[in-house]
DNA sequence: TATGAATGAGAGTTCATTCAT
DNA sequence: TATGAATGAACTCTCATTCAT
């Protein structure tokens, strides 16, 4: 390809940038179908002709534009994910990773909740084939996590699955009330001890466990 | 008031519910925006103008409908969780109660759900202070009960709110995994052991603190 | 049906004749692309959605005008053949009541014979499977007659399929060499006596033909 | 002129040319409003813009089409009838060299009929004032050979204009039929012989009209 | 009170045309 | 001269809401 289709192509592939960040500033304040491509165009600063030049719809737009950042997201998970040993460490890797990537990318969270829980109930099949997948194989890596951990006798005989839903869970409503709070008291990032812990050891005071036959337990069940 | 008015009344709230019925089941179908007012109407076997004398608008019809559910699921756990003592029985009748609750209002959770997380991040102003402030005073008696339970040494100093999240967190990820199974391997509520051994032990093999011979933890699953 | 309900179907019916007739106009003007919806909206005076109401799309539309017309013109043709007896009269009643017809109907000549030739090349399969078959069942309809009056001996043995089409254009092109022009000197129909003799007799003169063996004929072929 | 801006303006027009069969191809498939300029750019293999070098909007494109080939169609027609000395032998020109034309021009019988019968309702001040002309002088052609058929004591005393009219009616159906089956059973030219004998002798079995006083012609009109 | 036809703003999308490179 | 990205008017169609009956 000569010098001068590089640049254009470049120029383009940033137009196409632009166009996608406009889109999801505005999908993440006022959802998918409160938002108009007249715009997102007006927010990019380009006639809705061009925003059609990169993509044949607004549902296609939407689908790249999560495919994108999941991407980038997964890829980040696996990476630290694959560089820890211990099912512990892989777990601090994946609550560490989504806290840090969701308190940059506070926009996407609100793409990316809203997808999982809810309005995809409808569109799952007309959508993303392959974002649907992502969040599959994102939760059944936590399950194996879980897996290998259990075989190791780092972790107690929990569900897997149910497990890895539960911790999904537990981070996305964090990073929902942390988002949610107008003037954040802190870093995102800092909670991730926290958590892993509460996913570890759970709320319970462990020294009453251990110093008597403490009661209360046998109340719950 | 009269004999005739009294009927007249009962059969009014009774069309009224009958509206709110079918629009519950379309608007967990296929979501708020898909969902049109002459679907809804057609499901409720009703004309359109019959449907806007009872709700001014379709926003507010939806109001209607998440807060009467949301009435009754709060008041269940009002109930159940006021005649608990412990921290740790109160606990458990919340995630009980949230468990039965969706186990039998499936139908419900997809718009609980995607009301909690998503697209009234636009509509909260609009839309329902009032399910606001349920979504909020839920999550406070959560964060209650977590402030007593340390109060009482039942529970590790954990950060009140942030655990309460947690807690919903965990929850509604599991209803979400349950319902999306085609063929859910047995009821909801039988869950609710684990969870709350999930959320008070964590997933770590209790061994280092059973060192000193703790033998409870075993009983609780 | 309720005197009440009678009353109401009516003038709905009428309302969609008032917007068929708006769309005939506008069709047989600007032709079925350069007229909008809204044209037609406006030239029937109603609004946009209210024709939306009786008509689910543009095509079906300009569908249900082309069938209702061609329904209209074949139940007239069909009537007059089946009274006609020998071969010649059927034609006789094809030729006039084409003219008839069309004289009365010129918007719509100019729509069937758009439809006849040309666009349609495109959007037939689309377009009315109906309209089609009434063409060809038309068409047929006078190769049918020419069939019989060969057998009846009125007739030559001429190819009944494509002496049918002959005709057909032969009556299509008077009829819009009448239409075109802008004072047309008089009755369409008048014209039926000379087409007919046309498509009976040629334009040769007989004389010649039957005094002696005309040697002309023989160079033509 | 220097050589080198002849082979220029030769390869010029030699693109010009591409690009009016690539829109001839496509106008006849689907019509000149469902093409785009844009699918005729590619099919030519060129961009847009150099599309737009060589034709100054879509109309202009069709017109010019439009006017070549009927420039060509006209010439062809001329030359022919004035080599033949009776009226019935430039009559079987005329008819011969239609045939001929479409049967190697199929693609632009599509437009060509399109054009005389139907959308161009709209268009004729727009498109083609010379386009049109062609269309009348050809009829005229065909209606001064009618004329001097008659003075000549070969044909009856029609009227010139409308058995011009009929002819010309006669031949676009019969083409049309021809091209429409999908597999033609042999070339249109034959068919010369049996529509000149029909457009001069019609459909009556002559001898009828020959033994005697044959009663049939009395009850047509 | 119940009805449902009428409304029209607004949505997504297309495409002929322009013009800087 | 050739290119093709950018443009935006115009199109078809939807649907929440109103109001006369």
């Amino acid at each position: 390809m000569s010098q001068r289709s590089l640049r254009k192509t470049r120029e383009l592939e940033w137009r196409r940038q632009d166009i996608l960040a406009a889109a999801e500033r505005l999908f993440s304040q006022k959802g998918f179908f409160k938002t108009s491509m007249v715009e997102i165009a007006e927010e990019a600063e380009f006639a809705i002709g061009t925003v059609y030049q990169f993509f044949k719809s607004k549902e296609q737009m939407y689908l790249s534009l999560i495919e994108a950042k999941m991407e980038k997201f997964a890829g980040l998970i696996d990476e630290r994910v694959s560089v820890a040993t211990s099912a512990t460490d892989k777990l601090e890797a994946v609550i560490r990773t989504k806290l840090e990537y969701f308190e940059k990318n506070r926009n996407f969270f609100r793409i990316y909740v809203s997808e999982w829980s809810g309005f995809e109930w409808t569109l799952k099949s007309a959508f993303g084939e392959q974002t649907w997948k992502r969040y599959q194989a994102q939760l059944e890596l936590v399950g194996d996590i879980m897996r290998s951990g259990i075989r190791r006798g780092e972790f107690r005989a929990v569900d897997p699955a149910e497990s890895a839903y539960a911790l999904h869970g537990m981070l996305n409503s964090t990073i929902y009330l942390w988002i949610l709070q107008v003037k954040p008291p802190g870093s995102l990032v800092t909670k991730s001890g926290s958590l892993l812990t509460l996913f570890l050891q759970g709320v319970s005071r462990p020294l009453a466990r251990q110093r008597s036959g403490s009661p209360k337990p046998k109340s719950i069940v």
